[in-house]
DNA sequence: CTAGGGTTAG
């Protein structure tokens, strides 16, 4: 249901899911994609644009500007970009429970400012709610007061509390109430644009739409407020398309939309993650029709920005604010900090923070959260913690929020004990714990593989009255199912289905994720199918889990007829079982296929072992990606190097990558090319791709430097291999320490930490050679597993041992840090000195590429000064 | 009409 337009282009975009399919470009672009790379079949574009252009104007100009006039006549000021933000309506989010959950704990509107209201209104509304659930009594309240209340404002009033409180029954029926007996249309309208907004706020879309509806058919509904109110309805609840065509139709109408109709769009672009691109089209509309954006539209676009993972973006709509003379406030701040934490620019948060004071602005909880959430996000955690210390002595109250977001910290991390205080301490406070709480320590004690507390757990939140949603069943049934408890997988899922939750895409990926990861492709594929059944489309995450499953482990149950009918082997897969069991009547496939697997029969050979086959699977499977429209993102290519580091042979690899140059050539044939041996023209289209990365976070960018060393040092083409790793750590991908006296290898895989332990070592030795000492003490810091995904894996400290070990530099474990190897600067320094050092650092490939003798000669044997 | 919190791939 994605789109009818034509198939779109692979391009290396973020790891944001949504922003990677549904590119048509804008007609109305100013930047028409840049790069259009034609090669083989396929249209290959490389349409990552997501970078800063620079402001049109210099900021530090004195001349105030007139903001529309300089916009209409000039473009409008702000970068247009991001031609792959855009967002398929299976991400718009309206599948998920985050926009209902938030709604029952929103912050209530004071309603002391502007109340027109008389006090008889007061009075009605604390008799209302004495009776909240009894229609009966509330209509004979209404009845009684019917004499006293002084019309539209008085209804109103009533109408916005009884919202505040979550009485939306109550409140309809008192729309419907008033309504009836106000004669004057534009009364009418002015109660039915209310209903409309408190309807959108408490998530109520549906209902709002109906009586939007029946204003419009009524012959009150006609106004720009009711319209604006049902795009913000929309809105809340992420459904941006709706919102748009709302819009569309007003305009049929010749209903003028003004400044709180396009902020509402706007948000509606953000909430639904429309992509910037769409949201800045509004942005220009808006000028084009000369209504002055405000503080609100800017707000509103930043966390666009926010949302599609657009930092660059972001830091130049508020120097535009600034250029502009448009105030900034408390909300500009933390949705820049949002942005800033999104792209995993924990540094940049912190600035923006510390500039806030002498803006006039205090940080809020809201800002604590988001920050210690970016912390969170890229490890590093004491900093996190810190800021809560910080927090409570700024003596701020921590809210629901915040105690969610630092008990979710302690959970993930496996520190239940903590995680436990910290729900203490918030009951303590007064504030009850949620879905979210149990969430989280459901998720966290199950990935520790601790089932009875889960248990105990799911029924301590039921006893608290807490109604789990589409995330708690899923989370269960994931790891229950990572465990290999299929029985409790199948009795929660029953629940679930009898609670009548709709699964969404994000519930089939992880459960297929939970399979993969135990190597069962084949029911991974059953449930693949499911899910189309279902209606749901799976998206590229999915795609990635799937990938990521091959090779490791054994992805044998995967029946391949033959090599040429890999496409579609998945399906044929499902397929076949699917045929082959039609004892089961209507039974649901699900059950079915956990039953299998409780049992142990599962319908695949799991024992056959395909070795060669596998890369073609991955083939097929990135075929039947681009059959589907689901562009591939950065975590596919990641993950389709670390497949390619698992294959049995260079020759499958080599054949993987140049299959895989018919999809995008750009990025596979770098990958491809610098597997064959380096050359000069390949490095210079690595050199772009790698531009490509650092627009994405962090953590995308080094894992996607992890898997491409990971696969050259594998295969033997270490000298390249180290060229990667010395140009991520150029773009300083790993925020690691590289110094004399200590290199930080802890984010690395094993291959880039290899290759860098070579490049570092020879960095040392021309210190040395230059006649300087050493520092006293040198270590090596490989971590200890904290913060890897796998705890406790040592794989990286093994590699580096053993390398180290094998060209004998003279380093040891430190005794009260099983992570780190030392030494002291003497003993390294004349192990440097000695003649055959050099000749064990210097790195090789195994493979050149027939060309490539110059670059060698030019490229040379020490290594690049960084 | 504007800000922060649980979910999937690495």
């Amino acid at each position: 249901m994605a789109s009818s337009t034509p198939p779109p282009h692979c391009a290396l975009t973020t790891s944001k899911p949504y922003q990677s399919h549904h590119p048509h470009p804008h007609p109305h672009s100013p930047h028409p994609h840049r790069h259009h790379h034609h090669h083989h079949h396929p249209k290959v574009s490389l349409n990552h644009h997501r970078a800063s252009q620079p402001l049109p104007h210099p900021p530090a100009v004195a001349r105030p500007p007139p903001p529309a006039a300089l916009s209409t006549t000039n473009p409008p000021s702000f970068p247009h970009l991001s031609s792959n933000s855009e967002l398929s309506a299976d991400f718009s989010g309206r599948r998920s429970t985050r926009f209902v959950s938030k709604m029952h704990f929103g912050r209530p509107k004071s309603a002391s400012s502007s109340s027109r209201h008389s006090s008889v209104a007061e009075e009605a509304l604390l008799q209302a709610v004495r009776f909240s659930g009894d229609d009966a009594r509330f209509d004979s309240i209404l009845l009684a007061f019917e004499p006293k209340l002084c019309g539209t404002d008085d209804y109103t009033f009533l109408l916005r509390e009884l919202g505040n409180r979550g009485e939306w029954s109550m409140a309809m029926r008192c729309f419907d109430f008033a309504v009836a007996r106000e004669r004057r249309r534009n009364d009418q309208g002015k109660l039915a644009s209310s209903m409309i907004s408190i309807l959108g706020r408490l998530g109520k879309v549906d209902l709002a739409k109906r009586v939007f509806d029946d204003a419009v058919s009524r012959g009150y509904g006609n106004t720009v407020y009711a319209y604006s109110a049902l795009i913000s309805a929309y809105a809340k609840s992420g459904h941006c398309d709706e919102a748009i065509r709302v819009f569309e139709t007003m305009k049929d109408l010749s209903l003028k939309p003004n400044l709180v109709t396009y902020n509402a769009l706007i948000d509606a672009c953000g909430k639904g993650g429309a992509g910037f691109k769409r949201a800045s089209e509004v942005f220009d509309e808006m000028l084009r029709n000369g209504v002055q954006p405000d503080r609100i539209t800017y707000n509103s676009l930043l966390a666009v920005c926010s949302g599609a993972g657009l930092w660059d973006t972001a830091r130049c709509l508020f120097k535009e604010m600034l250029f502009r003379g448009i105030d900034q406030d408390i909300y500009t701040y933390n949705t820049l900090l949002d942005a800033a934490c999104n792209g995993g620019h924990v540094d940049a948060a912190f600035d923006i923070m510390s500039e806030m004071p002498a803006k006039n602005i205090s940080p809020n909880q809201v800002t604590y959260s988001t920050i210690i959430r970016g912390c969170a996000k890229v490890g590093k955690l004491d900093r996190a913690l810190n800021l809560f210390h910080e927090m409570k002595h700024a003596g701020m109250r921590l809210d629901r929020v915040s105690y969610n977001t630092l008990l979710a910290i302690y959970a993930s991390l496996g520190r239940f004990e903590e995680a436990l205080t910290v729900a203490e301490e918030m009951e303590s406070m007064g504030i009850k714990k949620d879905v979210v709480t149990y969430n989280a320590l459901l998720d966290g004690f199950g990935k520790q593989g601790m089932y009875d507390k889960v248990k105990e757990l799911f029924s301590r939140m039921k006893a608290d009255n807490l109604s789990p949603n589409l995330l708690t069943y899923s989370t269960l049934i994931s790891v229950y199912s990572k465990g290999g408890l299929y029985r409790e997988a199948i009795q929660v899922y029953k629940e679930f289905k009898r609670q009548g939750v709709k699964a969404d895409v994000v519930f089939y990926s992880k459960l297929i994720d939970a399979l993969c990861k135990k190597g069962l492709v084949g029911s991974s594929a059953l449930l693949l199918d499911e899910m189309m059944n279902e209606g749901i489309q799976p998206n590229v995450v999915t795609y990635n889990s799937i990938i990521n499953a091959f090779g490791w482990s054994m992805p044998t149950e995967y029946p391949l007829q033959s090599d040429q009918q890999t496409e579609s082997s998945l399906s044929i897969a499902a397929a076949n079982v699917a045929e082959s069991k039609p004892d089961a009547e209507n039974k649901d496939r699900i059950i079915k296929i956990f039953e299998q697997l409780a049992t142990g029969k599962s319908d695949f050979d799991e024992s056959v072992n395909r070795g060669r086959q596998d890369f073609l699977c991955v083939l097929g499977v990135f075929q039947k990606m681009h059959e589907m429209e689901i562009k591939p993102n950065v975590v596919t290519f990641s993950a389709i190097l670390n497949a390619c580091s698992r294959c049995n042979s260079f020759e499958e690899a080599s054949v993987l990558l140049e299959e895989l140059r018919l999809f995008d050539n750009h990025v596979y044939g770098v990958a491809h090319g610098l597997l064959m041996g380096h050359d000069e023209k390949v490095w210079m289209q690595a050199l772009s791709l790698f531009d490509e990365v650092m627009q994405m976070d962090t953590s995308t960018a080094s894992a996607f430097y992890n898997a491409l060393t990971d696969m050259l040092w594998h295969f033997g083409q270490r000298r390249g291999a180290q060229l990667v790793v010395l140009e991520g750590k150029r773009r300083q991908v790993w925020e690691s320490t590289w110094s004399n006296s200590c290199l930080d290898l802890h984010l690395m895989s094993s291959g880039a930490a290899r290759a860098m332990v070579h490049a570092w070592l020879l960095n040392i030795r021309s210190v040395v050679f230059e006649g300087h000492e050493l520092p006293k003490l040198i270590s090596i810091l490989t971590g200890w597993g904290k913060h890897s995904k796998v705890v406790g894996d040592g794989a990286l400290k093994r590699a580096v041992e053993a390398l180290l070990n094998g060209m004998g530099a003279p380093f040891r474990v430190a005794k009260c840090n099983i992570g780190r190897f030392i030494s002291t600067g003497a003993v390294v320094a004349s192990w440097l000195r000695e003649s055959g050092t050099l000749k064990v650092l210097v790195l090789q490939d195994d493979r050149v590429h027939p060309e490539a003798s110059r670059f060698d000669n030019a490229s040379g044997l020490e290594p690049l000064p960084l």
